[in-house]
DNA sequence: TGGGATGATTGGAT
DNA sequence: ATCCAATCATCCCA
């Protein structure tokens, strides 16, 4: 019988060789039910980053079936268990009404799986992957239908056949039928549950992004770390300034609240090993101070953070945090007064920087003085439930004036 | 190839 | 809803 290479034939075209770690559990699950086994291991390994609910049915699904299989197929197969593969099989839509529906379906589970609507690219390609596990599905299903009534007429015929030479009871023949009928349920349901797998590994694939996690470009860092450092003493941006920050750096905002949450904490974790970073972004944004004001206009990026300085709302905390900077490097106390100045004082400042830094190789003893505007005496900045928005006002010269001063 | 860097996810707290 | 902290998964470089 040529079903399992049949099956095995399905799992090569679903393209799932290239997957790692399962291309050879998928063929080897295609062989017998052990293989089922093995293959879930591996696959419960690889997803169990996906979905919960989805995941939990194919557990339920998967521990059901092998037992029912180990159990010599002679239980009868529990309806309930293929209803949930259908169903799911349905949700995910490969099993759906139609074509467009199974798109639609495959659109909605990509956005249940919280992609955004940005990449369409990869979208279309995982409803590209779906649409051919789904022919593949309807066609092998018809043929094991096809094959299940041919080899039921042909063993009928045969009964038949042998009817002439012995007596053959109709419960008999009833017998063999429910026999082989059975058997090709098996193989249809392994079939699907094979299919659920497939998509499964689709999503994990190509929906979770953490699988193909990519850095991001080198300029969209920069305009990270810029704002990040121009505002360091309150680096919660807005929405609307995470919306910008992503435009500009072509990445989502939910990638840019990840990416300020991340420094955030690894910064706060890590003070001194970024302060050669924020010393390099302050004098950078001091550039750019003094450029913008050089040409008298002002551009409303906030990659350019001085820039906000028309809306009032970043500026404050910029000088501070480069004033801190600047302070952290020599331990000098370094005229306080200008906590909150214009960019003019940047520009004075970035001098003072540029000066220091020159001599600046070990950076040990700067670190020990460095005392990073903004972060209290918890580790925390001072008031992260107010995201800097459009309020800078970096909490006046009291906190800012620290405590290197002395 | 190992280990650090980094983007994403999760669970708990607020 | 957002943040933090821990953790995972992948990237990337020495």
């Amino acid at each position: 019988m040529d079903d399992q290479p049949r099956l095995m034939h399905a799992h090569a075209a679903l393209g799932m060789s290239g997957h790692p770690g399962l291309s050879h559990e998928i063929f080897v699950c295609s062989d017998a039910h052990r293989g089922l086994v093995l293959c879930f291991r591996k696959h419960a390994l690889n997803c169990h980053r996906m979905k919960p609910a989805l995941f939990n049915v194919l557990c339920e699904i998967k521990e059901k079936t092998v037992l029912s299989i180990r159990g010599a197929q002679e239980e009868e197969p529990p309806d309930a268990q293929l209803m949930r593969l259908d169903n799911m099989l349905l949700a995910e839509g490969v099993s759906g009404p139609e074509k467009g529906g199974g798109s639609a379906a495959a659109a909605a589970a990509a956005a249940s799986a919280g992609v955004g609507p940005d990449n369409s690219a990869e979208h279309s390609d995982y409803r590209a992957k779906l649409t051919q596990i789904r022919g593949i599905y309807h066609t092998e299903l018809e043929k094991y239908e096809q094959a299940c009534n041919e080899f039921t007429t042909h063993v009928m015929n045969l009964l038949r056949e042998q009817s002439r030479t012995r007596p053959i009871s109709p419960k008999e023949i009833e017998r063999m039928v429910g026999i082989i009928h059975r058997k090709f349920s098996s193989i249809q349901m392994q079939l699907k549950q094979s299919t659920c797998e497939a998509v499964m590994i689709l999503r994990s694939r190509f929906l979770d992004a953490r699988r193909k996690r990519r850095n991001f470009n080198k300029q969209a860092t920069e305009i990270l770390n810029e704002y990040f450092y121009s505002h360091l003493s309150n680096p919660y941006p807005s929405e609307e300034a995470k919306e910008e920050l992503g435009k500009k750096c072509s990445i989502t905002v939910s990638q840019v609240s990840n990416w300020f949450g991340n420094k955030r904490i690894r910064y706060k974790k890590n003070i001194g090993k970024f302060q050669e970073e924020a010393n390099m972004y302050a004098a950078k944004t001091a550039v750019s101070a003094a450029s913008v004001s050089a040409h008298g206009s002002q551009a409303n990026s906030p990659s350019t953070p001085n820039s906000a300085g028309s809306a009032g709302s970043f500026n404050m905390s910029n000088s501070g945090d480069l004033f801190m900077s600047v302070q952290s490097l020599n331990g000098d106390s370094y005229q306080s007064s200008q906590v909150g100045a214009n960019v003019q004082s940047q520009v004075d400042t970035l001098r003072h920087v540029i000066s220091q830094t020159g001599g600046y190789s070990d950076g040990l003893a700067a670190n020990q003085m460095y005392s990073p505007q903004g972060i209290n005496a918890n580790g925390g900045w001072q008031d992260p439930t107010t995201p800097s928005s459009v309020t800078s006002p970096t909490e006046g010269p009291g906190s800012v004036h620290s405590d290197t001063s002395n």
